[in-house]
DNA sequence: TGCCAATTGGACAAAAATGCCCTAAAATAA
DNA sequence: TTATTTTAGGGCATTTTTGTCCAATTGGCA
């Protein structure tokens, strides 16, 4: 019942970003230093980070990591998802028919419940949230 | 973000009993077959329910389990955090100081807030409110 | 007593999460 | 051109999670 390092990692990383100010770079290797992220574990996040759309990365002297988007427009959800995938408190919350072998499981609508919750909050809030 | 696999068994396990009235007992094999649960791995689960005082076991023939309390005295909470210890949506939440390394965390706040209600909603969740 | 049903506990295996290391590739700077 | 900085990506090691299997133990019953 906890986010993933990863998950963290790339949160961390996105509000580094968001506090540097509008296209301002940095290297992996500074945020992860000013974050305390082990570095090489850093590397491949951010780079999934920009498969998914949320930085933009350009190598060599001078290149680095930046925004993709501007903070009030990159969500937590945005950011957690693109590491972890969907959000699933449990593993049969996915199956949109109900409990897979029981149609009355009634601890399922409780933790769809709760994950609505959780995704709405997390989609409620922005890096620019955070940056202010 | 995912309660474990083991927390989820235990529940549907705790429910099981549950619905059989108090004072019944059922085999571990039973709640296994009947609760879709691998069964050795139940076994140990079981076991560590024992330990936490919310389930009675006795061995030999006739033996099996029960529950250790009445089904409204036993929360969501406390059959999960038996199996997954304390709940942690994010490593960071533990520390009662705040960010291990920057007071100034922003985001731990929030992982805090949808903590306090993730717990708030499963500590107001009984085994009673599941079986009628 | 001896058999059977059931939990207990240990060792072991497979898969995922976490993290490290090294080389390649790309882009800038001298 | 050459050196330097930086991302990209593969492989490997460790720990946790999720299970399986087997032997030991316990308690009831004929």
């Amino acid at each position: 019942m906890q986010v993933t390092r990863q998950a963290d990692y790339a949160v961390r990383a996105v509000y580094y970003l968001a506090t540097l100010g509008s296209d301002k770079r940095a290297s992996t290797s500074q945020i992860a230093k000013e974050q305390h992220i082990p570095p090489s574990f850093l590397a491949k996040i951010i780079s999934q980070l920009s498969v998914a759309g949320l930085l933009h990365t350009s190598r060599g002297a001078r290149g680095g990591v930046t925004l993709a988007r501007e903070p009030q427009d990159i969500t937590m959800l945005d950011v957690v998802e693109a590491i972890d995938g969907p959000i699933l408190l449990n593993e049969c919350v996915e199956n949109t028919h109900g409990c897979n072998f029981d149609q009355e499981c009634p601890m399922r609508a409780l933790w769809c419940e709760i994950q609505d919750d959780l995704v709405g909050r997390l989609k409620g809030t922005t890096f620019s949230d955070f940056v202010k």
